[in-house]
DNA sequence: CGATTTTCATTTGTCTGACATTTGTGCTTG
DNA sequence: CAAGCACAAATGTCAGACAAATGAAAATCG
């Protein structure tokens, strides 16, 4: 591990690059221990702050984590599909909140992904997915909830028909989608749908999903995203009226 | 923006948690600059390089941006395409060298998520894209290409592929999946395969986007899927039998 | 007066040295 | 032998200082 002594970058991001470079290639393995703080100050030759600032930078990437005391340390992180999860859902909000993602686009690409799913949660859902979405049905149609609550038992609905794919990969792909396009749409739309209907439509899913028919939950997410678009589009026509 | 002073996590945690929280719920906007580093330091009542520590933090996640000098100081950072993807690409690769993933797994989900660009793309794809693909697909069939060449080759391929389908949300969450696991999927499976049926494939696939067929998209896609499935049980039925 | 140079204040980047806190280890002692 | 204690090592935090970059204001010159 060596930095380059002509760049003009910050020195705790040539260290923390360099550190990077060899987690990802294999040359620092997971739960490996890095040199101690000043051990790394003295090989970079840099003050220890600096070399702190670097293992920051790290640690917020979930790369490494640390510990105190006498057999404390920093150690190579087994970068698990939970962190994993939590960075994506942080990032994908972020850049849909900061660019101007236009409604459709997003709406677009989330149920892309969704249908993608479809095939493979028809093939392997279990019985408690299947008891997770109508529950969630349940609590979507009592008439008292709040749009907040509407709004996360509807994330939840379709992160556990996302999860009967039994993929973890694609979970994790998809846990950008759903978790941060879900509430940006509900956001948008909550004031003007019916919540009787997109009760129907989930019902009319979770059945799909039972019988196993992967055509029949493809069309019914292709009416959920029609159905969403159409409010998107009213919502914007009136805004535009007025 | 306040912290607890009853936690027992690192004081640049925290910090980093409190500005972030800032800047996700919208309190602080895109180019906001935030407070000196000696401002916040007196602000959260810590020292400066705990202040440091907190913004390197945000900084490894492209939150904010840092520049030196008179007017300088951290600003919140327009989240790019561009930065999200190499995130997005850092991380699935983490993800999957670290956790075992099955190949079976990675295959199925990286394939599942390109046959839902496949009807998009039908739609949208620009000369452009198409000649992409068909210059790579004539690199492809150069005898002398390196293992490494055709790795990169087949990569930009299946971007392009991805990018036809003009949505840069579906082309940001495949970054990650095309990306990290096209390369993973070389390195494992590039000794046995035959770069003849997979130049073929390729042009088949690059056909029938330029005939706007999605469902002979899909079925091409789904036998690369098999084929490179097949040729990875091959290589591990091989490892067992030593 | 206008253009150029100089000076200067502000801010981040880095260093030094110190102390606090945590925690495993090994020694001491009952 | 066991409980407790001192110690060492490592991270967490702090204070103060200087270096370097940079834009703005002031001074200078044609």
């Amino acid at each position: 591990m060596k930095i380059d002594p002509n760049s003009t970058a910050d020195l705790s991001a040539q260290i923390a690059s360099a550190i990077r470079d060899a987690i990802v290639s294999g040359e620092l393995i997971v739960d490996a221990r890095l040199p101690s703080e000043a051990e790394l100050a003295d090989q970079f030759q840099v003050s220890r702050p600096t070399v702190r600032e670097a293992l920051k930078r790290l640690a917020a990437q979930s790369l490494i984590r640390t510990q105190r005391g006498a057999t404390g340390g920093a150690f190579v992180n087994r970068l698990s599909f939970e962190e994993a999860y939590g960075q994506q859902i942080t990032t994908s909000t972020l850049l849909l909140s900061m660019n101007e993602v236009s409604f459709d686009v997003a709406c677009e690409a989330r149920y892309a992904m969704e249908r993608a799913c479809a095939p493979l949660s028809a093939k392997r859902r279990t019985g408690d997915q299947l008891a997770t979405m109508r529950a969630e049905i349940h609590r979507q149609s009592q008439p008292g909830l709040s749009d907040e609550a509407f709004c996360a038992s509807d994330v939840t609905f379709h992160r556990a028909l996302v999860d009967g794919a039994g993929n973890p990969v694609l979970s994790y792909q998809l846990a950008g989608a759903v978790e941060a396009m879900q509430p940006l749409m509900n956001m948008i739309t909550f004031s003007e749908r019916s919540r009787e209907r997109i009760v129907a439509l989930h019902t009319a899913i979770t059945d799909a999903l039972e019988a196993r028919n992967p055509a029949q939950i493809e069309a019914l997410l292709a009416d959920l995203e029609a159905y969403t678009l159409k409010i998107a589009h009213e919502i914007a026509a009136r805004r535009r009226a007025k």
